[in-house]
DNA sequence: AACATGATTGTTGTA
DNA sequence: TACAACAATCATGTT
C-alpha cells in the first residue's frame, strides 16, 4: 500500500526486492573472489572489540525471536533462515501497529540498554587503553547478569501475553 | 574447523 | 539528508 501521498521515499536503490523462488538451504552462488564480510569490516575500522555492544534488535527482530519459535514449532522441517525471514516479514506486515506496539516497546528497552552499554563501552575505552582490558572484563561479567534481570522485570510488568515468560 | 551465506525489516552509524 | 551495513537465526557450503 504505498500511496503517492508520501513525499519522496528514497529507500529503494539496491533493494531489488526480487522474488526468490524456492531457495534451498544451501546452494549459494559460485565461489567468487569477492571480499568476505569479515574483510569489509576490517576495512572500516577493524577493531576487535569483544566488548563492543552490538546493535539493538529492532521491533521486527524482537518479533522474529518469538516468531521463530512458533514457526519452527509448526514447521520443524523447515531449515532455512530465509523461510522464517520471509514468513516473519509477511506476518510482521500483517500485524497492526497495536500488536507491534509490545515489540516496539521491547525494542525501545533494548535500545536503552544499548545506549547504556555504549556509554560504558566508551568510558572504558577512554579510561583503559590496552592494559585495562583485563579490569574491564571483570566488570563485563556482571553486566551480563544485569541484562537478563532488566528484561525479566519488563516481562513481569506485562501480563497481557500468555504466561509464556515465567 | 571455521566462516560465509541466504532472507526478513528496522535501527544505528557514517559521510 | 541519505545510504550502507548490520542485528538473529541455522543448516548447508565453501575454504
Amino acid at each position: 500500500m504505498k500511496t503517492a501521498k508520501g513525499k519522496d521515499k528514497v529507500k529503494n536503490t539496491k533493494e531489488a526486492l526480487k522474488p526468490v523462488d524456492d531457495r534451498k538451504v544451501g546452494k549459494r552462488k559460485a565461489p567468487a573472489e569477492k571480499p568476505s564480510k569479515r574483510e569489509i569490516r576490517k576495512e572500516k575500522k577493524a577493531k576487535k572489540d569483544p566488548n563492543k555492544p552490538k546493535r539493538p534488535p529492532s521491533a521486527f527482530f524482537v518479533f522474529l525471536e518469538d516468531f521463530r519459535v512458533t514457526f519452527k514449532k509448526e514447521n520443524p522441517n523447515v531449515k532455512a533462515v530465509s523461510a522464517v525471514g520471509k514468513a516473519g516479514g509477511q506476518k510482521w506486515k500483517s500485524l497492526s501497529q497495536a500488536e507491534k506496539a509490545p515489540y516496539e516497546e521491547k525494542a525501545a528497552k533494548r535500545k536503552a540498554d544499548y545506549e547504556k552499554l555504549i556509554d560504558a563501552y566508551n568510558k572504558n575505552m577512554e579510561e583503559g587503553s590496552d592494559e585495562s582490558e583485563k579490569s574491564r572484563s571483570e566488570v563485563n561479567d556482571e553486566d551480563e547478569a544485569s541484562e537478563e534481570v532488566s528484561l525479566n522485570v519488563f516481562s513481569a510488568g506485562r501480563t497481557t501475553r500468555k504466561g509464556k515468560g515465567r
